[in-house]
DNA sequence: TTGAAAGCGCTAACAA
DNA sequence: TTGTTAGCGCTTTCAA
């Protein structure tokens, strides 16, 4: 392996015969130079190939053109879109990005922000998880923003998110306009501010529409199987136990999905006996039979927006709004 | 904005009353100090809540305990799990990961691999993508490690692959078997190993069995729509010119689920008049229906593999073998 | 067991 | 227009 020896701004400096200063100022096209040197040290530096030392500037400037996105589980859809998005805009405005999974594992997730912090990033973006933020990192002054994850506390994090609330309110009115009565609500157990504003969503759409709220049909899953698996499961006892519904908002597709297969097994007819709408809007929902009626997030919009305000932070701009929330869209298909 | 101020180690040694050659070895438990200075200097460690600042590491030791992985589209489920593995293995031998998502774009792929350098990443893994690596890369000496992409040229590079050919032949095989005798394969364009090895293994099972070869069911889909669409608008067009078949290798899941929708679209019973199989593994082949029957890739062995090698070039250990082939495995499901 | 000092690659303040 | 120099935070050699 022939680690071939890097070439420094040294180097360039001593072969074109100038000093490491005015290399540094051609580089970085900071003026104080002939038109002359430019072109000596600029065809040195194509001749050998020399690319700045990046952890040297950073070091110098602390600062690295990094930025860190946490986020539960890159293998979700949802997430990988939006991180393609958050790529794809970072890398356009000169950043990379360090990519930090936390499996929803609380101390995986700290690790992480202290690496993010020893590395210097210049922010750090979150894509949904837990409400509260480590203090200590909040007392770095990194910059934060949050996709999908309402920050606790007064601090200076921005955030922006799908409006829950609405979604969850018109995907149980949808159902309702289509007849349904009883309609089951498959949460998640975890208070995050995403459930609980889809839950409200939905006991607002019953409450004003005249229909009682039946406990019954609260359905908070757990954790430990996938969202499909809690949700066919759970489907499944419910038929068993002869509890009536005629409707399911699963607050995302693919526990959708799973109440699906759970009616498919059961021979109930969707969406003739039962009609179910989803939310987020991943392929799932798109590709499965009958496809199932969801509500979309646009998830390359959050990106934009949390990308966009973090990096103005990152500069030291002022932010014109710390709360950004972007509508959700009702798609209609098979399921409704 | 309090930016504090962030301790250094020049801090810590200042307040416990030691030099930073001593911090340094303590915090590396480097030996050469006493019981009682270890356990000054960590109280004050404690105290201030110092981290390392591995910017100035990364540029004394010329690592970063930073690895890049470069791969076409982090979007793509496949490529996801991947990732997700990767990271996850990365983080236990205390790496972070740089996500590079090149688009397919050659000049985005070559502008990464300089970013990386530059930030002088200790290893580059590359997911799929173009056969050639840039020379300059490969000059620099970063060790480099390939998923399903096998680099041109006899370097130094290491690559980890599925068994392509043996998921064409045992693909085309499972269609034979299944009674089909005019299989077409929806195959790529480009002319990368992993799609000439998949189509090898058709043509090879094809020859086995005794099956004349027919070029009008060769189909080389191209780059410009989504894998679903160009499918299922050859197999449309395909139907619609009547060209008789009554199997289908798909090179991919979401090729094979565009032929599925064509199939259906022109009422055309799957399994029972075209059978269907296609390759990766991923959920869309489990979840249409009827669900698909698949080339199951091992993407977590994958990304196991290929990470471990790469730690050990990273190491300046040698590596055992520059080349891994892993078995792949039909999963039977409803298109056959 | 400990410290002083050099130096990794870079930028910027200051001097010329 | 250019150079000298200090210093970012760290590790490591050498000397004590």
């Amino acid at each position: 392996m022939r680690a071939k020896k890097k070439v420094s701004i040294k180097d360039i400096a001593r072969l074109s015969g100038v000093s490491v200063a005015t290399v540094s100022r051609v580089i970085n096209q900071n003026g104080r130079f002939s038109e002359e040197t430019r072109r000596r040290v600029e065809k040195v530096i194509k001749e050998y190939h020399y690319t700045t030392n990046m952890t040297g500037k950073s070091l110098r400037e602390s600062k690295s053109n990094t930025i860190g996105v946490i986020v539960p589980d890159i293998s979700n859809e949802l997430f990988a879109e939006i991180v393609l998005e958050l790529e794809k805009y970072f890398f356009r405005k000169g950043y990379s990005v360090l990519i930090c999974n936390t499996n929803e594992e609380e101390q995986k997730e700290a690790a992480y922000f202290r690496i993010l912090e020893s590395k210097t990033v210049d922010g750090i973006l979150c894509i949904s998880g837990s409400e509260d933020l480590p203090q200590e990192v909040l007392s770095t002054g990194i910059p934060i923003a949050c996709i999908d994850r309402r920050p606790k506390g007064k601090n200076e994090v921005v955030y922006v998110e799908s409006d829950h609330y609405l979604g969850g309110y018109i995907a149980t009115e949808a159902l309702i306009k289509k007849g349904c009565r009883d309609i089951m609500i498959l949460s998640k157990q975890r208070a995050l501010s995403v459930n609980t504003q889809r839950l409200n969503g939905y006991l607002d759409a019953l409450r004003d529409y005249g229909i009682p709220r039946r406990d019954d049909l609260v359905v908070h899953l757990g954790d430990d199987l996938s969202n499909f698996q809690e949700a066919r499961d759970i489907v499944f006892y419910m038929i068993k136990k002869k509890i009536r519904f005629d409707g399911i908002f699963a607050t995302n597709d693919w526990r959708a999905y799973g109440a699906l297969v759970a009616l498919q097994q059961n021979n109930i007819a969707v969406p003739e006996q039962v009609k179910i709408v989803g939310f987020d809007g991943v392929s799932v929902s798109e590709f499965c039979y009958p496809a199932i009626t969801t509500i979309q997030q646009n998830k390359k919009e959050l990106a934009l927006k949390a990308a966009h305000l973090l990096l103005k932070m990152v500069k030291g701009e002022t932010v014109p709004q710390r709360h950004v929330v972007l509508p959700v869209a009702l798609v209609e298909r098979g399921t409704t």
